[in-house]
DNA sequence: ACTATCGTGGAAAGCGCATTCCCAAGATCT
DNA sequence: AGATCTTGGGAATGCGCTTTCCACGATAGT
């Protein structure tokens, strides 16, 4: 079906192996007269190398394989299109999967990769406390047979990538928020499951212990813009009955998750700031089109898709770098 | 380095060929004791089958490829994710190129996608009446190897894919706002060499002229946020100074641009809708987090790529599926 | 009882390419 | 002028797997 290297050797009247030399940068470098007849005849035929064939008899596949809990989601899609810029110009191509941040399918994900050879892997989303053990054996043998593995978020010991330091974050949020006057905090805890729900709750709520004004109420619920919306929601209706939900300020461990409550706080015809202040965490650059603007620990997503890939070519396998968060207040929690 | 099959074969005491049998399906079935011995010796092992290889020996590569524009953007990773639906189960594997929207990077991406010998390519993203004809040269060359394509938005004629009726609905939605009561329309027209922008626009200023209420103005940009934002913001410090944008509809041909716009207007203390209406295209997830909620023709982009990825999957190349869009109206053009 | 048929496992031939040898011819040196 | 390098193209091997094609024993058919 398609046109061979044989194909386009023929053509030229030279042997596979000097059309491969002159095709594909081999150390030798036959004859520029021969080279000009192989490349005329390879643009004649419209020759396309197989990748396959070429990841075959070579070590490399160029490939890398990036896996996020949900491309849809601003968080993992700015992430993306970091770790698209950090290995593009190396001819590199980016299989991407899905997992809707279920532990089999992420697995399942890294096991595809590894069938498929790719180069490298990088793994967003958030670990699991429980039983990420599986992955943790395949990433490791997927290493010792020379893969290149960066994780971003909690990487494990022996993967390295680009930790985030969530907890430090979300202390130093809590300490602006302290600063600006806020005095009653709640906090949509998402999964505790999830180590970056976790570390980001504890991180607030232990800057907010240390400085005596613990936190009044911690829900927990799913790590998502629905499972913000329902915990807030709940929040909300039992508080109302209290008379208590007034002047609180609303801690999400995520964006996405502060995004959800805040439908729940209007649709009960509550304003913010006024009636309850709110902040998120990432600063997903969908908070730059919701009003008023929304008060968050800044992650630099892009950069850190971007440096992940870079990472990954350079294989500088097990390095770890430590992102921090910064804190920017603005109107959602202006008092 | 890694477990060959070779080595499954040997450690089971059978030969390759028997092995190939009963790890990967195929149409012979050794016997069950057989079967059981060499999956023993697979699990022991550790193997993996190497995709490089098998797509070599097979025909197919169980890769599809997906180029967008850009990858965090909130239309194109809906569609991202409705592919990721409309091919998983199968095993296949997704390859993802985000072009910038440069017909060039569009080129060179599909030219990747054939060198991995995807079995299918998905193409996202408008087309421009300009210089397609490099990809469209390439699509063909691959589809008449075997390879399936579809294309979303304008298929071209040889591809099929899912075609949308952008001027249909863009004149619906005008429709609609005639009959909401408004008069006065401005169209941020974004750049009318990309086929979606214009024929958006083209619809809109189309049903708008038949019922003899023609468009004010069109505006031309880029066709993103800033576009729209850039766009939005020269026409209302020009009109100011006419005292001219009041009580004017504005359409922008795509929600992101209407994020953009949106911004420019309140950035001038400009309040929606009492000052300026304005309404998008797409109904973008995005629009589901900003207040007030904003009219727009609906697409369901999520269902776009999930049936753009089963058409691929199932071999139905040349098949044509017309989207239509439904306008909606919301507060963003209420009077 | 003897041949025709079937079921099963193994040997071997590719799939398309990179690469290691190998060898011929020209360049360089003494 | 003869010996030693150097240069550059070609034949052949292997990457890991699928898939004919064969051989062989078991079963069935008359």
């Amino acid at each position: 079906m398609a046109i061979r290297l044989t194909d386009v050797a023929d053509e030229a009247g030279v042997s596979l192996a000097t059309a491969s030399r002159v095709l594909n940068g081999s150390a030798r470098k036959p004859a520029e007269e021969i080279s000009e007849k192989v490349r005329a005849a390879a643009q004649k035929l419209g020759y396309f190398p197989n990748a396959q064939a070429q990841a075959l008899a070579r070590a490399s596949t160029k490939l890398i394989g990036l896996v996020v809990h949900d491309i849809a989601d601003p968080y993992f899609s700015s992430i993306a299109r970091g770790v698209q810029k950090g290995i593009q110009a190396n001819g590199i191509q980016l299989l991407l999967t899905s997992t809707g941040g279920e532990a089999d399918r992420e697995a399942l994900a890294v096991r595809a990769f590894m069938s498929h050879r790719t180069d490298a892997i990088i793994l967003s989303g958030s670990r699991r406390f429980s039983e990420d053990h599986e992955l943790a054996e395949l990433l490791e043998s997927y290493q010792t047979n020379g893969g290149q593995v960066a994780m971003i978020g909690q990487p494990f010991p022996a993967t390295g990538g680009i930790q985030l330091d969530n907890e430090g974050a979300a202390s130093e949020l809590a300490g602006e928020l302290l600063k600006a006057g806020h005095r009653r905090f709640v906090v949509l805890a998402g999964n505790p499951d999830y180590m970056t729900a976790k570390h980001r709750a504890d991180g607030f709520t232990g800057k907010l212990k240390r400085s005596g004004v613990p936190v009044e109420t911690a829900l927990y619920g799913a790590f998502s813009r629905e499972g913000g919306y329902l915990a807030m929601g709940d929040y909300l209706d039992q508080a109302e009955s209290q008379e208590t939900a007034n002047q609180i300020c609303v801690f999400c461990v995520s964006d996405v998750m502060a995004l959800g409550a805040i439908r729940a706080i209007r649709e009960r015809g509550l304003r913010i700031p006024e009636d309850v202040a709110i902040a998120g965490f990432d600063d997903i650059p969908t908070l730059g089109d919701v009003t008023p603007s929304i008060s968050t620990a800044r992650l630099p997503l892009e950069e850190i898709g971007r440096l992940a890939g870079e990472m990954v070519v350079a294989h500088s396998n097990s390095k770890l770098v430590v992102m921090t968060g910064t804190p920017v207040l603005r109107e959602s929690t202006e008092r």
